[in-house]
DNA sequence: GCGACAG
DNA sequence: ATCTTGTCGC
Protein backbone atom coordinates (compact mmCIF):
# COMPACT_ATOMS: atom_id res chain seq x y z
CA UNK A 1 0.00 0.00 0.00
CA UNK A 2 1.42 3.03 -1.36
CA UNK A 3 0.33 6.25 0.63
CA UNK A 4 1.67 9.91 1.42
CA UNK A 5 4.56 8.26 3.96
CA UNK A 6 6.48 6.76 1.11
CA UNK A 7 5.64 10.00 -0.60
CA UNK A 8 7.05 11.80 2.28
CA UNK A 9 9.76 9.93 3.21
CA UNK A 10 11.25 10.13 0.03
CA UNK A 11 11.04 14.14 0.09
CA UNK A 12 12.31 14.06 3.32
CA UNK A 13 15.64 11.89 2.69
CA UNK A 14 15.72 13.99 -0.98
CA UNK A 15 16.86 16.45 1.11
CA UNK A 16 20.23 15.17 2.30
CA UNK A 17 20.68 13.97 -1.25
CA UNK A 18 24.16 15.43 -2.56
CA UNK A 19 25.00 15.32 -6.57
CA UNK A 20 28.58 16.31 -6.43
CA UNK A 21 32.20 14.17 -5.83
CA UNK A 22 31.89 13.75 -2.00
CA UNK A 23 34.84 11.59 -1.53
CA UNK A 24 38.77 11.32 -1.05
CA UNK A 25 39.68 8.90 -3.88
CA UNK A 26 40.80 8.87 -7.18
CA UNK A 27 40.26 7.14 -10.38
CA UNK A 28 43.53 5.27 -10.69
CA UNK A 29 43.30 7.17 -14.71
CA UNK A 30 42.99 10.15 -12.64
CA UNK A 31 45.51 12.64 -14.72
CA UNK A 32 46.84 14.07 -11.04
CA UNK A 33 49.17 11.44 -10.01
CA UNK A 34 48.08 11.67 -6.31
CA UNK A 35 50.91 11.78 -3.68
CA UNK A 36 49.21 10.23 -0.73
CA UNK A 37 45.55 10.80 -1.94
CA UNK A 38 43.90 7.11 -1.98
CA UNK A 39 43.08 5.57 -4.80
CA UNK A 40 40.00 3.69 -5.74
CA UNK A 41 39.92 -0.36 -5.60
CA UNK A 42 36.93 -1.48 -3.61
CA UNK A 43 33.58 -0.64 -5.86
CA UNK A 44 30.25 -2.82 -4.00
CA UNK A 45 27.41 -4.00 -6.08
CA UNK A 46 23.56 -5.14 -4.83
CA UNK A 47 21.02 -7.52 -6.51
CA UNK A 48 18.07 -9.42 -5.19
CA UNK A 49 16.68 -12.64 -6.84
CA UNK A 50 13.39 -13.38 -6.22
CA UNK A 51 11.64 -17.07 -6.56
CA UNK A 52 10.13 -18.40 -9.23
CA UNK A 53 7.50 -20.48 -7.04
CA UNK A 54 7.09 -17.47 -4.66
CA UNK A 55 7.91 -13.97 -5.33
CA UNK A 56 7.96 -12.75 -2.13
CA UNK A 57 10.68 -15.15 -1.26
CA UNK A 58 14.01 -13.07 -2.05
CA UNK A 59 17.83 -13.57 -1.49
CA UNK A 60 20.00 -10.11 -1.47
CA UNK A 61 23.70 -9.89 -1.97
CA UNK A 62 25.98 -7.88 -1.77
CA UNK A 63 29.67 -8.42 -3.62
CA UNK A 64 32.76 -6.16 -3.52
CA UNK A 65 35.24 -6.14 -6.51
CA UNK A 66 38.66 -4.95 -6.51
CA UNK A 67 40.37 -2.87 -8.80
CA UNK A 68 41.55 -2.45 -11.44
CA UNK A 69 41.56 -6.96 -11.84
CA UNK A 70 37.49 -6.85 -11.16
CA UNK A 71 38.09 -9.61 -8.50
CA UNK A 72 35.17 -10.29 -6.25
CA UNK A 73 36.86 -10.25 -2.93
CA UNK A 74 33.66 -10.49 -0.82
CA UNK A 75 30.13 -11.36 -1.11
CA UNK A 76 27.37 -11.74 1.50
CA UNK A 77 23.64 -12.67 1.32
CA UNK A 78 20.28 -12.29 3.01
CA UNK A 79 17.55 -14.97 2.49
CA UNK A 80 14.41 -13.14 3.58
CA UNK A 81 10.48 -12.89 2.50
CA UNK A 82 9.17 -9.46 1.19
CA UNK A 83 6.16 -7.83 2.53
CA UNK A 84 6.26 -4.95 0.56
CA UNK A 85 5.02 -5.20 -3.02
CA UNK A 86 6.82 -3.61 -6.20
CA UNK A 87 5.10 -0.67 -7.29
CA UNK A 88 7.27 1.37 -9.96
CA UNK A 89 8.39 4.58 -8.27
CA UNK A 90 8.52 2.79 -4.90
CA UNK A 91 11.16 0.24 -5.36
CA UNK A 92 13.01 1.75 -2.49
CA UNK A 93 10.27 0.51 -0.22
CA UNK A 94 11.16 -3.30 -1.41
CA UNK A 95 14.61 -3.62 -1.14
CA UNK A 96 16.72 -0.66 0.48
CA UNK A 97 15.88 -2.06 4.19
CA UNK A 98 17.64 -5.66 3.80
CA UNK A 99 20.56 -4.06 1.36
CA UNK A 100 20.81 -1.73 3.86
CA UNK A 101 21.07 -4.19 6.65
CA UNK A 102 24.11 -6.10 4.53
CA UNK A 103 25.79 -3.03 4.69
CA UNK A 104 25.87 -1.88 7.84
CA UNK A 105 26.21 -5.70 9.44
CA UNK A 106 30.03 -4.89 6.69
CA UNK A 107 30.73 -1.85 8.09
CA UNK A 108 29.90 -2.96 11.85
CA UNK A 109 32.43 -5.42 11.56
CA UNK A 110 34.91 -3.00 10.17
CA UNK A 111 35.42 -5.05 7.42
CA UNK A 112 38.81 -4.16 5.34
CA UNK A 113 36.92 -4.24 2.15
CA UNK A 114 33.78 -2.06 2.63
CA UNK A 115 32.93 -0.57 -0.47
CA UNK A 116 34.35 3.08 -1.28
CA UNK A 117 31.39 3.46 -3.78
CA UNK A 118 28.33 1.06 -4.19
CA UNK A 119 26.68 0.69 -7.47
CA UNK A 120 23.01 -0.41 -7.35
CA UNK A 121 20.69 -2.08 -9.60
CA UNK A 122 17.91 0.41 -9.98
CA UNK A 123 18.15 3.98 -10.66
CA UNK A 124 18.91 6.83 -8.83
CA UNK A 125 17.64 10.70 -9.80
CA UNK A 126 16.61 8.84 -12.60
CA UNK A 127 13.23 8.72 -10.52
CA UNK A 128 9.65 10.11 -11.41
CA UNK A 129 10.67 12.23 -8.02
CA UNK A 130 14.19 12.27 -8.54
CA UNK A 131 14.89 9.77 -5.88
CA UNK A 132 15.55 6.12 -7.28
CA UNK A 133 16.46 3.16 -4.75
CA UNK A 134 20.14 4.55 -5.68
CA UNK A 135 19.56 7.61 -3.67
CA UNK A 136 17.30 5.96 -1.07
CA UNK A 137 20.15 3.47 -0.30
CA UNK A 138 23.10 6.20 -0.58
CA UNK A 139 21.59 8.66 1.65
CA UNK A 140 20.56 6.08 4.41
CA UNK A 141 23.98 4.42 4.04
CA UNK A 142 25.82 7.91 3.27
CA UNK A 143 27.95 6.00 1.06
CA UNK A 144 28.59 7.15 -2.56
CA UNK A 145 26.10 5.09 -4.73
CA UNK A 146 25.20 4.70 -8.36
CA UNK A 147 22.33 3.79 -10.13
CA UNK A 148 22.19 1.53 -12.98
CA UNK A 149 19.30 0.93 -14.83
CA UNK A 150 18.62 -2.28 -17.42
CA UNK A 151 15.38 -0.33 -18.68
CA UNK A 152 14.69 3.41 -18.87
CA UNK A 153 12.22 4.34 -16.49
CA UNK A 154 10.13 6.93 -18.25
CA UNK A 155 10.32 9.95 -16.70
CA UNK A 156 9.86 13.50 -18.20
CA UNK A 157 9.33 12.72 -21.78
CA UNK A 158 12.22 10.04 -21.72
CA UNK A 159 11.80 7.36 -24.01
CA UNK A 160 13.79 4.22 -24.67
CA UNK A 161 13.59 4.17 -28.60
CA UNK A 162 14.09 7.39 -29.14
CA UNK A 163 17.26 6.96 -27.02
CA UNK A 164 18.30 4.22 -28.84
CA UNK A 165 17.96 6.09 -31.83
CA UNK A 166 20.06 8.48 -30.56
CA UNK A 167 22.92 6.06 -30.20
CA UNK A 168 22.48 4.51 -33.16
CA UNK A 169 23.38 7.87 -34.61
CA UNK A 170 26.41 8.07 -33.26
CA UNK A 171 28.84 6.72 -35.63
CA UNK A 172 31.54 7.35 -32.80
CA UNK A 173 33.59 4.73 -30.91
CA UNK A 174 33.24 1.46 -29.84
CA UNK A 175 31.02 2.40 -26.04
CA UNK A 176 28.29 5.13 -26.49
CA UNK A 177 27.08 7.65 -24.28
CA UNK A 178 24.08 9.95 -24.75
CA UNK A 179 23.01 12.62 -22.01
CA UNK A 180 19.56 12.09 -21.24
CA UNK A 181 17.98 15.22 -21.18
CA UNK A 182 14.04 15.26 -20.53
CA UNK A 183 11.49 17.86 -21.65
CA UNK A 184 11.92 20.55 -19.15
CA UNK A 185 15.70 20.63 -19.78
CA UNK A 186 16.61 18.48 -16.63
CA UNK A 187 19.54 16.25 -17.11
CA UNK A 188 18.63 13.01 -15.95
CA UNK A 189 21.24 10.41 -16.22
CA UNK A 190 23.17 9.11 -19.25
CA UNK A 191 22.54 6.36 -21.46
CA UNK A 192 25.28 4.26 -22.12
CA UNK A 193 26.45 1.15 -24.63
CA UNK A 194 29.10 -0.48 -22.64
CA UNK A 195 30.23 -3.02 -25.60
CA UNK A 196 29.81 -3.48 -29.17
CA UNK A 197 27.96 -6.00 -29.24
CA UNK A 198 25.18 -4.82 -26.70
CA UNK A 199 22.51 -2.87 -28.79
CA UNK A 200 19.98 -2.25 -25.76
CA UNK A 201 22.12 0.55 -23.41
CA UNK A 202 22.57 1.26 -19.73
CA UNK A 203 21.01 3.61 -17.48
CA UNK A 204 23.48 5.51 -15.43
CA UNK A 205 22.27 8.16 -12.88
CA UNK A 206 23.72 10.00 -9.56
CA UNK A 207 22.94 7.74 -6.54
CA UNK A 208 24.27 9.79 -3.73
CA UNK A 209 27.93 11.53 -3.07
CA UNK A 210 28.71 11.60 -6.74
CA UNK A 211 28.93 13.75 -9.76
CA UNK A 212 27.15 11.73 -13.41
CA UNK A 213 30.07 12.59 -14.78
CA UNK A 214 32.34 10.31 -11.92
CA UNK A 215 29.26 7.80 -12.11
CA UNK A 216 29.65 7.56 -15.86
CA UNK A 217 33.94 7.17 -15.18
CA UNK A 218 33.37 4.36 -12.64
CA UNK A 219 30.67 2.60 -14.27
CA UNK A 220 33.35 2.22 -17.81
CA UNK A 221 36.11 0.97 -15.71
CA UNK A 222 33.73 -2.00 -14.45
CA UNK A 223 32.27 -3.30 -17.38
CA UNK A 224 33.46 -6.45 -18.96
CA UNK A 225 30.30 -7.22 -20.50
CA UNK A 226 26.53 -4.91 -20.72
CA UNK A 227 26.24 -5.14 -16.88
CA UNK A 228 28.69 -3.78 -14.80
CA UNK A 229 30.57 -6.40 -13.17
CA UNK A 230 29.67 -5.69 -9.42
CA UNK A 231 26.25 -5.61 -10.48
CA UNK A 232 26.21 -8.97 -12.71
CA UNK A 233 27.93 -10.70 -9.90
CA UNK A 234 25.63 -9.60 -6.98
CA UNK A 235 22.91 -10.86 -9.78
CA UNK A 236 24.85 -14.63 -10.36
CA UNK A 237 25.59 -14.78 -6.95
CA UNK A 238 21.85 -14.04 -5.73
CA UNK A 239 20.38 -16.74 -8.29
CA UNK A 240 22.59 -19.48 -7.43
CA UNK A 241 22.29 -18.79 -3.45
CA UNK A 242 18.60 -19.26 -3.91
CA UNK A 243 18.95 -22.45 -5.98
CA UNK A 244 20.99 -23.63 -3.80
CA UNK A 245 19.09 -22.97 -0.58
CA UNK A 246 15.86 -23.24 -2.52
CA UNK A 247 14.61 -26.34 -0.37
CA UNK A 248 16.34 -24.81 2.97
CA UNK A 249 14.61 -21.37 2.40
CA UNK A 250 11.44 -23.03 1.41
CA UNK A 251 11.13 -24.91 5.21
CA UNK A 252 12.39 -21.63 7.20
CA UNK A 253 10.41 -18.88 5.42
CA UNK A 254 7.13 -20.99 4.89
CA UNK A 255 3.96 -19.70 5.94
CA UNK A 256 2.83 -21.27 8.52
CA UNK A 257 -0.58 -22.18 9.87
CA UNK A 258 -1.07 -19.99 12.92
CA UNK A 259 -0.44 -21.55 16.56
CA UNK A 260 -3.28 -23.37 17.77
CA UNK A 261 -3.36 -23.91 21.59
CA UNK A 262 -4.32 -27.31 22.41
CA UNK A 263 -6.83 -27.30 25.55
C1' DG B 1 -9.69 8.59 -22.26
C1' DC B 2 -5.91 4.98 -22.72
C1' DG B 3 -1.40 3.45 -22.19
C1' DA B 4 3.37 3.73 -20.29
C1' DC B 5 6.05 3.16 -15.73
C1' DA B 6 13.37 0.84 -12.40
C1' DG B 7 13.07 -4.33 -10.03
C1' DA C 1 11.84 -9.81 -10.91
C1' DT C 2 10.49 -14.58 -13.39
C1' DC C 3 8.82 -17.94 -17.34
C1' DT C 4 12.31 -20.03 -21.58
C1' DT C 5 16.12 -23.25 -26.43
C1' DG C 6 18.68 -22.94 -29.38
C1' DT C 7 21.95 -20.53 -31.69
C1' DC C 8 25.47 -17.50 -33.69
C1' DG C 9 30.16 -16.15 -32.81
C1' DC C 10 34.81 -15.26 -30.57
Amino acid sequence: MICLTSFREQDELKKKLIAYDDFTWKLSSSTELSQGSEILKYVGGVDMSFCKEDSSVACACLVVLELPSLRVVHHDFSLLRLHVPYVPGFLAFREAPVLLQILQKMRDEKHPFYPQVLMVDGNGILHPRGFGLACHLGVLAHLPTIGVGKNLHHVDGLNQSEVKQSLQLQINEHEQTITLVGNSGITWGVGFRPTLSSLKPIYVSVGHRISLDSAVEVVKITCKYRVPEPIRQADIRSRAYLQKHQTESFKELAVRPPDQTEP
